[in-house]
RNA sequence: GGGCGGAUGGCGAAAUUGGUAGACGCGCUAGUCUUAGGAACUAGUGGGGCGACUCAUGGAGGUUCAAGUCCUCUUCCGCCCACCA
């Protein structure tokens, strides 16, 4: 029988039909056990998968199986992340049910997860859109609500005027929406949001625990939680009683303050714009409001300065006519409004150092503003304000800064805040960059947020024995006009739980990000119905051991999941503070050069390279082509090798696995036996590492060498069969996790007792056995390769020195000149310098 | 503009972390054989040279007995973030 389609077929389906029947994969608690939780990010179910799931969920799987040959008790389950807008687009395009089309999809990409022969422990399956999942997601709502994590705010939301929906800071990428990428314009609506910025210190400080994490992710949520020190110093206005609170990192370069300037929204702007400046601040104000986030952004962005579209293009700013008074030094200096300072950030509000702030220093050129040094360079100390054509940013000596003069700079900082803070003129304060995070969707498909509104006892949370609130179903979706929910009277109307009379409904949904931020924790008791998960499920299976996804999830995701995570603690749930130990980004799969997707039309499906090759090959080759974190160039060719590996194992199993068992040990061969004895070992030390270190490259790469090291051997006796027999079983071991349909199938063929692969045992090496008796060492003569030599691991350095001189190359080489030095890297190289 | 990664044959990539550059695979070339298959097997495959040798890890310097690996400068590419003060 050979490797051939009908018997990949017959072989896979075989496989994962008894996998599937037995239960191989059902996982249970047991203290006696080590247990290790994998997962992957689930899938938003679109139906069909993607070589992008192939890639991150094979690459789990190998893990996943890994573990669980090495004894461990191991967690892998998947599911579904159902809620969200491509069901509600479906619904508004073709007028299908989102739920019907939801189910459907998850149904095909289910079907599809089997055929490539995944681990999962499918009886802990879960779908977001699922009441009995979305119920708790309306559970923790109403726990945050308590616990006054989640509150109802008016404010200027990111509005996406083509998904007819608001947006999160962190969905508007350049200004633009992450899903549909037209421009994002700002809407006042009132709004849920999570108290995400209570937990901005622990988000941080944690990120430091995270040792296995890759550290540009933890870079990335520093950045994005953005913690900054700085001083507010309070500047007076000049003929007035109001002060000017201006927040700044760089207290150092107070002394080089020449202007001062505000958001145009400022709220004290009115009270010190003179009437000669009226009109023109006026027209600026409406200018600007009249912006999106998007072209305020990118008025200076030098990338855009040929932008014909922006008006404002380049620091663009107005004078009020007002004047503010430096504190340090009482200096009375202009009060302007420019686009580009931004009244969420800070106080709204900065004080100006042209000299020593890039955008500062365009300001004022462009504005013809006063400029002063501050700090010199200690190297050359004559800088001077005519001469500059750039803002002087690198550290130094301040200057002109009274008491402070001489001071670095960057000791300052903190010299100068103190200062301010003992002299009333400014007080050290923390600034985050991290925002609350806004939840409300006015949107059909997504958890109804569990509020009512009642005109006699106003926001009244629904009681818990109410949940879940029901998402109505069969509603006609058209896409317009905000919430859908809105418009379903027998949903809206409901009588308030305090006072019973008519009150109505909270009619937004929540975010999905709200549901992917706790399905780790769900999956560890699944089928309990009477809570949002169980403790001791969580204590035992919690944290997440490896956790595997897009690098595109670095922030928000992650971030929002560490937050939940953190609130579970705080509640008494969970004994974790963090969710995910160990995180791996696996790099995006690409079809000539670029990222495949839909709308590139470059795309493979997985499907027909199943049909065609197989489920086996084609793990292989995606682990086999790049390291998971890498970027992989798909090409169908390289289908074709890990085919032909596992051919090539396949007939060796039928043509020549004798079955012989002899008690041996290396010292009882000698010749090719010994040498591939020894390979033997060295694979299984191979392989084993590169699956502890995710290497999953280099250990197909091993075993390639040790196949063809196999194919090579003739046994001459039985002890020699003995051992070719023993590699063979050490192969399909060392592979199974890889390729597991060929490898259940050869490993009962060549008898083995378990009823899967996955229940034996991980193959052992023996260091002594990887030892050689001569080695050969590599002679070079002043860093140049000149020839090899072998040498007896117990020489000496002198023994060995004799040895290479011996050597005929070398003798030539070095022949009547003198030596004047002698390398020996033991069992490696020798360098001789003449 | 900021941050983080990269750059090695025709291609995907290895390189024990400073020690034989190109393992392994794809592709290609020549040959063998057959039950003509998606064959399989054998040999070869970075450039130059008949050769001994020599030149090669984006580019230019440097440190070292020894550099793909460390340092300085530089070019290009990818990803993430961005008037964040």
């Amino acid at each position: 029988m050979s490797y051939n389609t009908n018997e990949i077929q017959r072989i896979e389906e075989k496989w994962q039909k008894f996998w599937d029947e037995k239960k191989i994969f059902k996982s249970e608690m047991d203290a006696a056990k080590e247990k290790y939780y994998v997962l992957e990010m689930f899938p938003y179910p679109s139906g069909k998968i993607h070589m992008g799931h192939v890639r991150n969920y094979t690459i789990a799987d190998v893990i996943a199986r890994f573990r669980m040959m090495q004894g461990y008790n191991v967690l892998h389950p998947m599911g579904y992340d159902a809620f969200g807008q491509p069901a509600e687009n479906a619904a508004i395009k073709r007028g299908v049910d989102p739920a019907e089309w939801t189910y459907g999809c998850i149904d095909e990409m289910t079907h599809e997860l089997k055929r490539m022969g995944f681990s999962y422990d499918w009886d802990r399956g879960l779908s977001t859109c699922d009441a009995e999942y979305y119920k708790w997601n309306q559970w923790i709502f109403l726990k945050m609500y308590e616990k006054g994590l989640a509150y109802k705010k008016e404010s200027p939301v990111n509005w996406c005027p083509s998904c007819d929906t608001t947006l999160a800071n962190e969905e508007v990428i350049n200004g633009a929406c992450w899903r549909c990428k037209s421009e994002v314009k700002q809407k006042d609506l009132s709004q849920w949001y999570l108290k995400i910025t209570d937990y901005s210190e622990r988000l941080l400080e944690d990120l430091d625990t995270l040792k296995h994490w890759p550290e540009r992710v933890v870079t990335m949520q520093k950045n994005w939680i953005g913690k900054s020190f700085g001083v507010e110093i309070f500047f007076k206005v000049k003929d007035s009683n109001e002060v000017i609170k201006v927040f700044t990192t760089r207290p150092d370069t107070i002394f080089g303050a020449t202007y001062v300037v505000l958001a145009p929204e400022h709220p004290l702007v009115d009270k010190f714009t003179t009437s000669a400046n009226k009109a023109a601040v006026e027209a600026f104000k409406k200018q600007v409001a009249a912006l999106s986030k998007s072209e305020r952004v990118s008025g200076t962005d030098a990338s855009s300065e040929s932008r014909h579209d922006a008006p404002l293009a380049g620091a663009s700013g107005v004078f009020t006519g007002g004047y503010a008074i430096n504190p340090v030094n009482n200096e009375i200096i202009p009060i302007w409004l420019a686009d580009y300072v931004l009244m969420e950030y800070g106080t709204g509000a900065i004080m100006a150092v042209p000299t020593h702030d890039q955008r500062d220093f365009e300001f004022a050129n462009k504005h013809q503003l006063p400029m002063r040094i501050v700090i010199q360079d200690p190297a050359r100390p004559d800088l001077k304000v005519e001469q500059m054509d750039a803002a002087y940013v690198e550290e130094g000596k301040l200057v002109n800064s009274a008491q402070f003069n001489g001071i670095n700079n960057v000791e300052a900082m903190r010299a100068i805040g103190e200062w301010m803070e003992k002299t009333n003129i400014g007080k050290t304060t923390i600034h985050w960059r991290l925002r609350d995070w806004l939840i409300s969707r006015q949107r059909y498909w997504g958890t109804p947020i569990p509020m009512i509104y009642c005109d006699c006892c106003g926001v009244v949370p629904v009681p818990e024995k109410d949940l879940p609130v029901a998402l109505p179903e069969k509603i006609k979706i058209t896409g317009q006009g905000g919430s859908p929910l809105a418009y379903c009277q027998d949903f809206v109307n409901v009588k308030c739980p305090k006072c019973g009379k008519p009150a109505r409904r909270e009619t937004d949904t929540m975010a999905t990000f709200f549901d992917s931020s706790w399905y780790y924790l769900r999956y560890c008791s699944a089928q309990d119905t009477s809570q949002v998960f169980d403790k001791k499920g969580a204590k035992y299976w919690m944290a997440v051991d490896q956790y595997i996804g897009g690098i595109e999830h670095a922030i928000l995701h992650l971030l929002y999941s560490r937050f939940f995570t953190k609130f579970f603690k705080d509640i008494g749930l969970v004994s974790v503070d963090e969710p995910f130990v160990r995180l791996l980004t696996q790099g995006m799969v690409l079809k000539d050069g670029e990222v495949m997707s839909k709308s590139r039309g470059n795309t493979v499906d997985p499907d027909t390279i199943i049909v065609k090759y197989g489920a086996d090959p084609l793990r292989v080759c995606i682990l086999f082509a790049a390291p998971p974190e890498d970027q992989l160039e798909w090409s169908d060719g390289a289908v074709d090798g890990s085919w032909k590996f596992l051919n090539r194992l396949d007939r060796l199993v039928e043509d020549k696995f004798k079955g012989v068992k002899v008690n041996y040990t290396i010292k009882d061969l000698s010749g090719a036996a010994e040498e591939l004895e020894r390979e033997r070992h060295a694979t299984i030390k191979k392989v084993t590492s590169d699956l502890e270190t995710y290497k999953f490259n280099t250990g197909v790469s091993a075993m390639m060498i040790l196949i063809n090291a196999i194919e090579k051997f003739a046994p001459k006796d039985e002890i020699e069969q003995a051992v070719f027999d023993q590699t063979l079983r050490s192969f399909v071991l060392l592979l199974a996790p890889y390729a597991p349909h060929l490898c259940e199938e050869l490993w009962q063929k060549m008898g083995g007792t378990e009823a899967s692969i996955i229940k034996a045992k991980w193959p052992q090496y023996d260091e002594s056995a990887l030892k050689r008796s001569v080695v050969e060492v590599v002679v070079q003569i002043n860093g140049k390769l000149r020839s090899k030599i072998d040498v007896p691991i117990e020489f000496t350095s002198d023994q060995v020195r004799d040895l290479a001189m011996q050597n005929e190359i070398v003798h030539k080489w070095v022949e009547g000149k003198p030596i004047r030095k002698f390398i020996y890297v033991p069992e490696k190289l020798i360098n001789i310098v003449i």
